[in-house]
DNA sequence: GCCGTTTTCGGCCCGACTGTTTTCAGTCG
């Protein structure tokens, strides 16, 4: 059974308790343990294999003895027998907008619907029929409000079309720019998922301090080519002519922290520092902080203040994902985050150099992304274009890199000459990981690099130990390979990563000192955020580079930075923050 | 059902919104 599946199961009997009638914070248990299970980086399975299934935050050992029988036996008779007691034509019809367990409940025991199947369809003839309207807790508006959230449903918007980070990013700006145009902004600032730089974005919300509230949203609103959906006074929805929905809330300077704090989430810090703060005698809100004896509300014009208030240091938005950073932030133990500006390099870029390789060349010259390197002050560049095709004779693949060193030398010197910088270059190859682990070079051509990146362009769906022999095979075969590019191969949005023992993947890349990418191109941010996490835990080093095909690739180094942080990276884990000698030495393991 | 640098028992996040009610239940983020 997989993460997602379990992750169902316990939020079905989180719904059944609920119509049950069982003691609410044992539902609450279950859906915690559903929602941990789901941002989980191992399979549950392993833990249980482990005998580690308590280690699960929210796992204790009443869901543990079930989890243990389920994977012993393929079912918990307790689950089994809790499910069994509702119907379960319920359980589609909690996937509809707007509809829990308790409306899900009454609609089908009043509406006698009986199949799981077709559940929604019947809801939806039923509500067409005006049967809903007579019902008791139900009306006309809620009739019409289900078959629109029917609709909706239909139409997949239930799956939320999310955005890759950078996307979303470059549209905010351009909105912010915008509201910041029209004046009396004091603080302006990005909320939830973009600010803690989550790789993929819904919505884009954006918070405004300002003294004159209303002058800010009428602006904000004659952003061009949009449709206002919703405005008040306290806030606006517009909806971009790109499909994507922007929400602007405004609050007075004054006030303006805890409404920062309280937007930005993500959901669970927001519970666990409530609950912190609840500790002190303190209940905290979107206002402010409440003395809840006295009752009295102060207000926090920063988010500093606020997390001061309640006994922290500030947390930086990429951390505040509960995963541990409230306990860190108390014991004064945060890390100490890796920023943009402590790059010193980036080692994966494709030049227009054409060395015959069946992938993509870049757009730009040597010269032209040695340029962008320098005017990003860097102290190096990795040149990291793709092998050339492995069908042609090996003696004239060798050529081919022989060729290519000569090319770069003189090219870089010839640079060198005419720019009077000090920007050092190393020259690097990116290698295809063929299906059985081998390496897409001959053995022979390494000599003709300074090292090599390895990376996965094929065969994604092998099963999860396959996989997980190939990438070892690929990192243990040549000691010229020091860097794992886009480790997972996932494309946000269009294709899923490879499914690996990671923890597996990253011992070997820890005992032989090599690091694992975090790409920074857009559709990748790969290696992802939580894998991240678990890497820095272990030790295992981390390079962050932009895989650019063009100079102006160069300039995302940022989102892989964000990337970087939210796994609580600091410029001690990344290789490419080392400066030129001490990289070097890394680089060449000499 | 879970959980613990004030607890192994006694707590458990907070408010907005909506529609149905006449004080509240359900859902959502």
């Amino acid at each position: 059974m997989t993460n997602p599946e379990i992750a169902e199961l316990l939020r079905k009997v989180s719904a059944a308790y609920l119509i049950l009638g069982e003691n609410r914070f044992r539902i609450i248990a279950y859906d915690r343990a559903a929602d941990s299970i789901e941002h989980l980086t191992s399979e549950v399975k392993d833990y249980w294999d482990d005998k580690k299934l308590e280690d699960i935050p929210g796992v204790g050992g009443g869901i543990a003895s079930n989890l243990d029988e389920l994977f012993r036996t393929g079912k918990s008779k307790h689950w089994v027998s809790v499910l069994g007691k509702v119907p379960e034509a319920i359980f589609p019809l909690l996937l509809v907008p707007g509809l829990g367990p308790k409306k899900a409940y009454a609609l089908v025991k009043e509406l006698n619907l009986t199949s799981a199947k077709t559940v929604i369809a019947d809801l939806e003839k039923a509500a067409k029929a005006g049967r809903i309207a007579g019902m008791e807790g139900f009306g006309e508006k809620s009739q019409s409000v289900i078959l629109e959230a029917i609709a909706t449903y239909k139409r997949g918007a239930i799956k939320e079309n999310r955005m890759p980070l950078p996307y979303a990013d470059q549209i905010a700006r351009e909105v912010m720019a915008h509201i910041q145009m029209g004046g009396n902004v004091e603080k302006i600032n990005a909320l939830g998922s973009l600010r803690r730089q989550v790789s993929t974005i819904g919505d884009i919300d954006i918070a405004v301090a300002t003294n004159k509230p209303e002058e800010v949203l009428k602006h904000f609103l004659t952003f061009p080519h949009q449709k206002i959906i919703d405005r008040g006074p306290r806030g606006a929805t517009m909806l971009l002519a790109n499909g994507r929905q922007v929400d602007l809330r405004v609050q007075t300077p004054e006030a303006y922290g805890a409404m920062l704090q309280y937007f930005t989430g993500s959901k669970n810090h927001n519970i666990q520092l409530r609950s912190l703060a609840l500790e002190k005698g303190l209940s905290l809100n979107e206002y402010g902080i409440k003395n809840v004896k006295t009752g009295k509300v102060k207000e926090y014009r920063t988010e500093e203040a606020f997390y001061e208030a309640v006994g922290l240091s500030y947390i930086p938005p990429e951390l505040r994902e509960d995963k541990g950073e409230i306990p860190a932030a108390k014991s004064g133990n945060l890390p100490d985050l890796v920023e943009a500006k402590d790059m010193r390099g980036d080692l994966h870029t494709h030049s227009s150099y054409d060395l015959q390789s069946s992938h993509d060349v870049g757009k730009n010259s040597i010269a032209e992304l040695l340029t962008q390197a320098d005017r990003l002050e860097y102290s190096y560049i990795g040149f990291s274009d793709h092998n050339p095709r492995a069908n042609q004779p090996e003696a004239e693949i060798i050529e081919i890199m022989k060729k290519r060193r000569d090319a770069y030398d003189r090219a870089y010197e010839a640079w060198i000459q005419k720019n009077k910088s000090t920007l050092k270059f190393f020259l690097m190859c990116e290698v295809d990981i063929l299906p059985d682990g081998r390496l897409a070079l001959p053995e022979k051509a390494f000599t003709y690099v300074d090292a090599v990146i390895v990376s996965l362009h094929s065969a994604f769906t092998q099963e999860r130990g396959q996989a997980t022999k190939r990438l070892v095979t690929a990192l243990t075969t040549n000691p010229k390979v020091r860097i794992l590019g886009h480790p997972t191969g996932r494309l946000l949005g269009s294709r899923e990563g490879v499914d690996a023992d990671w923890q597996e993947v990253m011992s070997v890349a820890k005992k032989h000192d090599i690091a694992l990418e975090i790409n920074a191109y857009p559709d990748r941010l790969d290696l992802p955020d939580v894998l991240v996490y678990d890497a820095v835990k272990a030790g295992v080093k981390l390079s962050i580079d932009t895989d650019a095909h063009a100079a102006e690739h160069m300039l995302l180094m940022p989102y892989g930075v964000s990337v970087a942080r939210r796994g609580w990276a600091t410029k001690r884990d990344i290789v490419n923050c080392m400066d030129y000698n001490n990289f070097r030495t890394w680089l060449l393991k000499k």
